[in-house]
DNA sequence: TGTGCAAATGCGAATCATTCCCATTTGGAA
DNA sequence: TTCCAAATGGGAATGATTCGCATTTGCACA
């Protein structure tokens, strides 16, 4: 099945209408293994001239976020959210605090961890943010 | 030792002037078990007819927190932080969802998970970030 | 294959936590 | 007590994100 198809079908599963908006911001996280953050994402699709503006940007990554089509990565001691096409597994990222690089970590250490929770707090668990920051290998030296 | 001498030397060993704003504010912190806002302290700061800037809070929210005094909480979902003094160990939160209530998990799940992040990905971590979110006992029906 | 209407979008203004600037004040070493 | 670097006040600036509302568009149904 060709992309646009498959992104078709994305979007449909979540009561969406296909948009050439939605399908372009699609493509360009496909196009990307690096989270993007909105206006990344924006400067791409006007690099493509494709006409956007920034508000549809922000609402449409939300909208994917909510249906669970594209996750959503706080960058620690920052403001700014990057968003990526999630394969169906969550993952968390390493992020360098010097040159700013995120590594995807395949995986999450925290399925046990969250059921003990649960049991310890009677608390019923949704999910979590995890993001981890240092220094990659280029930049270990400070 | 009273409180106060004891944050005088907190702040002596981290460098620090000891300030009357300084120490009105580890004494807020001191005094709330659940973290609490910039504008939570600036607020209960004023109620206790203590003049200060809502600039100055946050700038010596940072500077603990520089120093290890105090810790900085990001609520997922919002760009809200949050800031509690810290024992010793660092610590994690759950937040409802829905009350919005933060529950203080003790311990950290994630100390052997960063040593193999470093073995498997050249990293040198310096910390991490960790909320989980959900419904609490008392929202869990929705 | 047209029609209608809810959903999606554009665009600029608004929000809101946080940071910055710079003039003034203050802690504490000497 | 003096003096200077550090701390503070207060208001403006920032910057990511959201909101309001008028316009456009996807698509279910006739």
């Amino acid at each position: 099945m060709d992309p646009e198809n498959r992104f078709d079908e994305m979007l449909k599963s979540g009561n969406l209408k296909s948009t050439k908006h939605r399908i372009a911001i699609l493509e360009v996280l496909k196009g990307n293994k690096i989270p993007l953050s909105a206006e990344d994402i924006y400067i791409r699709l006007k690099q493509n001239n494709i006409s956007i503006s920034l508000s549809t940007v922000y609402r449409v990554l939300e909208t994917l976020h909510e249906k669970d089509i594209v996750s959503k990565v706080n960058i620690p001691d920052s403001n700014r959210a990057v968003y990526e096409l999630h394969g169906n597994e969550h993952r968390h990222h390493l992020l360098c605090v010097k040159c700013r690089k995120l590594l995807a970590i395949d995986g999450c250490p925290l399925e046990e961890y969250e059921k003990l929770l649960e049991d310890r707090f009677g608390f019923t668990v949704k999910g979590h943010n995890l993001e981890v920051y240092g220094y990659c290998n280029n930049c270990a030296g400070y």
